[in-house]
DNA sequence: CCCCCCGTTGAACGAGCGTGTAATATCCTG
DNA sequence: CAGGATATTACACGCTCGTTCAACGGGGGG
């Protein structure tokens, strides 16, 4: 609502609070949200101190701030691309259009609950829903009877993988948090057994059919689910 | 090495110590690692601020020995477990075990980099690549050309759910987390769609064939995977 | 010309932190 | 009971933090 400044400007000579604003978003990016000061993001955008609490009035409404904009900025992002084709994957997506400092942005503010933040998850699985219904439309995806919970554990599942980006990358050698990587090869190393596993399951049909079955039959009880008493 | 203590011991009267070393785990648990003070631990454990850095010289000592504490608790039920049958769930294996504390606890840690939890996150993909051998060989699981890449992801995306626990409550309802709901009829709506992704993939055969095709052509370049110009 | 306004500065304050250090309580051993 | 080691406390130091506030400077209207 009140963000009626424009979303990409130049980044040269911008308003100061823009400024701050950018530089409050590196450091959350970088250094975490409880590590930021607010003498550091001053430094960082070439201010002094005082004129942060000026512009933000205090560091939880720059941080406020900085959540509306980078979920404003997504969200721009999500509807362009929307029109391009339909999109399940969030991390793919996120990836394609290079702005990866907000990945590295939300992969540190995903953790504690702000609000900002949980709509945009929120309206990430309603997206994710779409697609899918997409998706199943035109005989791509398979059908299921629980199409939000579908939603909800892929984009859950991608934005678990970009919180723990460094475990993936010593896992798997892929940063998923840098931009520029989105030809990298090594990227592979995460896209091929995650869409392996999206495109044939773990399960062989057998055991499969044994797994929904417990699901199917008893859905209040899921501890036999696993391994029955074996 | 060092921790000759037992790790399972009664909860009421034990060493200041262990009581300290709790505290900090359920304060660590509770509020995350950067607004846990050493006040504040030392007031939950019942003793002094000082006798925290005397038993432990300092904070991030204190963290150290936590993260310890914790992996060894965890790769002595992983041990037991293993015996009782094989298992690829880390989020399953976690939960069915009743301690949702440690849970707790590794979805505050598991965003920043410690060695103890690098060592253990590590040695739940081997032992999930392990298991999921064992599956393969005993026809419940599929065979896979990357073994390893397959466990690193299921690990990474039970645990990325974990550290997104309050998404997943949000969403799905179910709170991860908390230990006593492994029957709690709530969390088949984070494990029904999670197993039925797992079993049946959500790709239809002809476009799971497509997107097989595509990794298996050119692993190099995989900015066409998802969408292909359209 | 003066004056006011707004963006901006830098110093200062109070609180809370981690961390040393000296003193005190507690307990085991002879 | 004595005595020393150990467990535990109370207290102070220095630091950094968020936040406040008085002052400054330059540009546009009276």
């Amino acid at each position: 609502m009140r963000s009626a400044e424009p979303l990409e400007a130049p980044p040269a000579d911008r308003t100061a609070k823009a400024r701050i604003r950018d530089a409050a978003i590196d450091c959350f990016a970088e250094h975490g949200v409880a590590d930021t000061t607010a003498r550091r993001v001053a430094a960082r955008a070439g201010v002094s101190p005082g004129l942060v609490m000026h512009h933000f009035g205090s560091m939880e409404r720059l941080r406020a701030a900085c959540d509306d904009y980078v979920a404003a900025v997504i969200r721009e992002h999500k509807t362009t691309a929307m029109e391009a084709g339909p999109d399940f994957d969030v991390l793919a997506a996120l990836r394609r259009s290079r702005m990866g400092l907000l990945a590295a942005y939300l992969a540190q503010v995903l953790v504690d609950d702000s609000p900002a933040v949980a709509g945009l998850v929120d309206e990430l699985v309603a997206d994710a829903e779409a697609y899918l219904d997409r998706g199943v439309a035109s005989g791509m995806l398979r059908p299921t009877t629980d199409r939000r919970g579908r939603a909800a554990v892929l984009v859950l599942w991608s934005l678990g993988a970009l919180v723990l980006h460094r475990h993936v990358a010593r896992l798997l050698g892929v940063d998923l948090t840098e931009p520029g990587t989105g030809d990298h090869p090594d990227l592979a190393s995460y896209a091929r057994p995650a869409y392996e596993i999206l495109s044939d399951g773990i399960f062989t049909e057998t055991f499969g059919a044994r797994v929904r079955e417990a699901f199917a039959v008893t859905p209040a009880t899921t501890d036999r689910s696993g391994s029955d008493e074996s």
